[in-house]
RNA sequence: GCCCGGAUGGUGGAAUGGUAGACACGCUGGACUUAAAAUCCAGUGGCCAUUGCGGCUGUGGGGGUUCAAGUCCCCCUCCGGGUACCA
């Protein structure tokens, strides 16, 4: 009897095809539902890669267990197919990007299926599909018609904005400003990254450490343009609480919080010496005030221009020149060597009335905090090196907790920087009532803000991290704003009901003048009049991809609804999402994007929950082995001869170090899906890639590990395949033992995703069987459950080839009987000193006093202890340990 | 620099503080075969002993806690990921 995979995954798949096996039911009498999703991949032109399959065969896993456990599972599937390589490849050939996408959707598609993962097929959805991204032009609509109310914490109707009654006063169009100012959603300049490369406007997010894209690995630069942004800071607070209450990776958590990266602290109010002028500084350490010797501004702050004295005009202005044609890849190499000029200008430090100069230098950012500083080098690093390199005071106000008395005394002579806790010195002004000399930081950081706030110069501040969303792409392929600009400078927004904004035809996808999106070439669509007479300009700008992933989920629910965003009821039962599977390298943006979206919509009353993903779990990422020559150049794996267990250049003849490293086209290293189902099977496939090692550990291929799962589904299928191996009756005691060891160890595997020790649990149940060469009908049943959701197709064969008509799906997953799992004796073993020596047959639960009879009579337990009586340690059921 | 992970045989990896190396690959030997593949059986961390029992050593390195440490604590090295003039 042979295991023939292909002829049985093709009857298999077939079949749940044919019958829908897998289509959810939006039966909400089921009360026990568990919603599972995989991140959606952007369907590239290069097909599936085995990385796919890792996450989906985990949630598909997990998706067949729970239907077996009598659970309503939505399991969909979908494309993220808005994105670049489509219109690059559009403007080499010509072809338009849905063509080339639907193409690779439909490889995507069917390698999916080849797979045997159970999708409801029938809720494929598509960004790019004018169906799907009409609503996402709606929640656009929606993010501009809302604003925040910080007094009630949550996003609210545009309608509700109280208007200020002297805004009111000063005219239509200073309310229109006024409301735009508030609006989630908005449009304004911009400084903003540009790849020239790429022709387009890339997010931070999207900028690279060294200043390069992200997408293409070139330069990017500063410009200034109009663009749409989103005021994610708003929900900042809220992102970062709700993370409390998630099941996620902390790493993953920790992530995000250092993305929104809070901070608290106060901001303080400095006079400007002879101006009539106010420098307003965020410092997260206002205890240091006394110890503050000079401002900074960041080059762009307005007051820059306004308090520079007249003999220092030329020297700032020409440094303002110099900082903006920096690029960040300049201000990070520099990270070490700070510049920076004098104004010429004086403040006036509060707390003790000294004058103290303000710079202007490029380490002070404007998009930060207030956009200015006081340095307080004592105690900071980089006020330290400042004011080192530009011989400025360095006024130690912190004598360190440290018992170093050198250090100490090179600390307290400004000499060195501290920026850890200490005790106050130097920090006392009688005559305005302020005295921190003695406390420590903490006190001392309640005792002045304490003081500013009464005094009316400072008040207690957080701040985040967290920028608006730069949220505009100068592409075709994306989804247009339903916007229009209006010749008189008025924006206006779709109607609902005109939606959705469909892209134009065009016949070229280069994009326009001054890095325009390509859509400004299409003039039939672009320009618009209105009933009056008024002539507008659509929004040339698209969406950037992650629009569309922002709220898949919420559309799975009820994909082909055409007259709402979902039903209202569905999304009360499906939602929260229970169990989200995917790469960490979405760890901030996608995750936090799409919680920012919900959140709105939750405030909106559009979904019924606060946050979409209760769980969250991470694959690894499955790496390849790689060779490289002595000196580390890579070599390609076609390249390479295996010889005796080493490596060697097929060409050179020179000996290669076998490495592991991402897959890639240049190391040759790529394994292709296709190429493991035709040679192992889908059920190998699957069946390897959880066994490879933990899910979220990064682990490389190995051709020859596939050959080992594959094994054990042929020496399954071989087992119990044969009628002659399948008895009726009783079962021997041992097979059942180990049976029912294994349902339990599978079964908590599967809750926790452990698959890699639930499929060894199951092989060594099948050598166990195998020694015996026959189980019973009940027993090749259950473990026929059990390997299922791991191998489906084989499943399903074993299945039908035991009797049974209908399919596996849903027959209930067996339950481990407590009964079988203790044997009546173990072997137990005897350590002496902690080191394991003998192993004496017991039986389970015999009373201590027993077991130390039994153990001290032994005689080769005597040997190490002679006549001497020694101390025993006994933990039932495990292990006894003699100690000498 | 900071934050988060990680380091266990030839390889992937397993181990609620309680038998380190489960399971699998690979390798070695054997059975079957004209032969090979497939399959089955046995062995397989290292060193020593092997006529028999066995002994020593071993989870990146160094300390510590414990009857007992891969696991807990302290210090260090290396690797991976994230992030960076964020005041």
């Amino acid at each position: 009897m042979d295991y023939n995979f292909s002829e049985i995954e093709k009857k298999w798949q077939e079949y749940w095809e044919k019958n829908k096996t897998f289509k959810t039911s939006d039966d909400f009498s089921n009360p026990n539902k568990f919603y599972i999703l995989d991140m959606f991949p952007y369907p590239s032109g290069s097909g599936l890669h085995v990385g796919h399959p890792e996450g989906y065969t985990a949630t598909d896993i997990v998706a067949r267990y729970k239907r077996m456990r009598g659970f309503n599972v939505l399991r969909p599937m979908g494309w993220d197919a808005f994105g670049l390589p489509a219109e690059q490849y559009a403007i080499q050939t010509g072809t338009h990007p849905a063509v080339t996408t639907n193409k690779n959707c439909d490889t995507f598609r069917r390698q999916i299926k080849e797979i045997g993962l159970s999708y409801d097929w029938d809720r494929e959805i598509n960004t790019t599909d004018p169906g799907y991204f009409k609503w996402t032009q709606w929640i656009f609509i929606r993010l501009y018609n809302t604003w925040y109310d910080e007094k009630t914490n949550r996003g609210r109707d545009i309608k509700e904005l109280p208007v200020p009654i002297d805004v009111i006063k000063a005219g239509d169009k200073a309310r229109e400003e006024y409301i735009n100012s508030r609006r989630l959603a908005y449009y304004d300049d911009a400084q903003i990254w540009y790849c020239p490369s790429c022709r387009i406007v890339c997010a931070n997010e999207e900028v690279l450490n060294d200043g390069t894209h992200e997408k293409c690995g070139n330069r990017v630069s500063k410009r200034n343009l109009k663009q749409w942004m989103l005021r994610i800071p708003y929900y900042a607070e809220r992102l970062l609480n709700g993370l409390e209450s998630l099941d996620w990776p902390e790493g993953i958590k920790e992530m995000q919080r250092n993305w929104i990266g809070r901070s608290t602290g106060a901001e303080v109010d400095f006079r400007v010496d002879g101006y009539n002028e106010k420098i307003c500084v965020y410092t997260t350490r206002p205890d240091t005030l006394f110890g503050a010797t000079y401002m900074v501004l960041a080059p762009e702050h307005p007051l820059v221009a306004k308090i520079t004295a007249p003999s220092m005009r030329q020297i700032v202005e020409e440094y303002l020149i110099a900082a903006s044609m920096k690029s960040d890849l300049d201000r990070t190499d520099l990270a070490k060597e700070k510049s920076g000029v004098f104004t010429g200008t004086y403040a006036i430090n509060p707390v003790n009335n000294k004058k103290i100069p303000v710079w202007v230098a490029d380490y002070v950012l404007m998009g930060y905090g207030t956009g200015a500083i006081m340095a307080v080098p004592a105690h900071d690093e980089r006020d330290f090196e400042f004011a080192e390199k530009f011989g400025l005071a360095i006024d130690c106000i912190l004598s360190p907790d440290i018992t170093d008395e050198e250090q100490k005394n090179r600390i307290i002579a400004g000499k060195e920087c501290w920026t850890e806790d200490g005790e106050y010195i130097n920090s006392s002004n009688p005559e305005a009532g302020i005295t921190l000399n003695g406390l420590n930081k903490e006190k001392g950081i309640a005792t002045i803000t304490a003081w500013l706030e009464k005094k009316g110069i400072g008040v207690p501040r957080v701040n985040y991290k967290l920028r608006d969303w730069l949220f505009s792409r100068q592409r075709y392929w994306g989804e247009p704003f339903p916007v229009i600009h209006w010749e008189d400078g008025t924006i206006s927004l779709l109607d609902e009901n005109d939606l959705p904004l469909e892209l134009p035809e065009l016949a070229v996808y280069e994009p326009g003048e001054n890095g325009e999106s390509p859509l400004a070439n299409a003039t039939d669509w672009l320009y618009v009049t209105d009933r009056n007479g008024r002539r507008g300009r659509r929004e040339t700008n698209t969406m950037p991809q992650w629009a569309g992933s922002c709220w898949y989920y919420l559309r799975f629910i009820d994909p082909g609804n055409n007259k709402e965003i979902f039903d209202r009821a569905r999304e009360k039962y499906w939602m929260p999402v229970d169990l989200y599977i995917g790469g960490a390298e979405h760890a901030v943006l996608h995750l936090l994007y799409s919680r920012f979206w919900h959140k709105v919509m939750f405030d909106l009353g559009i979904v019924s929950t606060d946050e979409p993903f209760i769980k969250l779990f991470n694959q690894g990422m499955i790496l390849a082995f790689a060779y490289e020559t002595a000196a580390g150049a890579k070599v390609s794996s076609d390249q390479v001869t295996e010889k005796d267990g080493k490596y060697f250049h097929t060409e050179t003849g020179e000996e290669l170090k076998q490495i592991v490293a991402k897959m890639s086209k240049s190391l040759k290293n790529v394994v292709n899906p296709d190429d493991v189902i035709s040679r192992y099977g889908a059920d190998s496939l699957r069946l390897y890639e959880m066994f490879m090692g933990p899910l979220e550990a990064a682990k490389p291929w190995d051709d020859k590990g596939v050959k080992g799962v594959l094994n054990f589904l042929a020496r399954s299928y071989r087992l119990l395949a044969n009628h002659e191996n399948i008895t009726e009756g009783d079962e021997d005691p041992e097979i059942l033992r180990s049976l029912h060891q294994t349902i339990k160890k599978v079964t908590d595997d599967i809750e926790n995703l452990h698959f890699n020790t639930a499929i060894s649990a199951m092989m060594i149940f099948l050598n166990t069987a195998m020694k015996k060469g026959k189980v019973t009908r009940d027993t090749a049943k259950s473990y026929i459950k059990i390997l299922s959701p791991f191998a489906p197709h084989l499943g399903e064969e074993l299945w039908q080839l035991t009797g049974n008509t209908t399919t596996i799906a849903f027959v209930p997953w067996p339950v481990a009987d407590q009964r079988y799992l203790k044997a009546s004796t173990f072997e137990c073993p005897v350590s002496v000193n902690g080191k394991m020596r003998f192993k004496i047959e017991l039986p389970t639960n015999l009373p201590q006093e027993e077991v130390r009879a039994i153990v001290l009579a032994d005689e080769r337990a005597r040997k190490w202890f002679g006549d001497a009586t020694p101390k025993i340690i006994i933990v039932p059921n495990r292990i006894v340990n003699i100690v000498l």
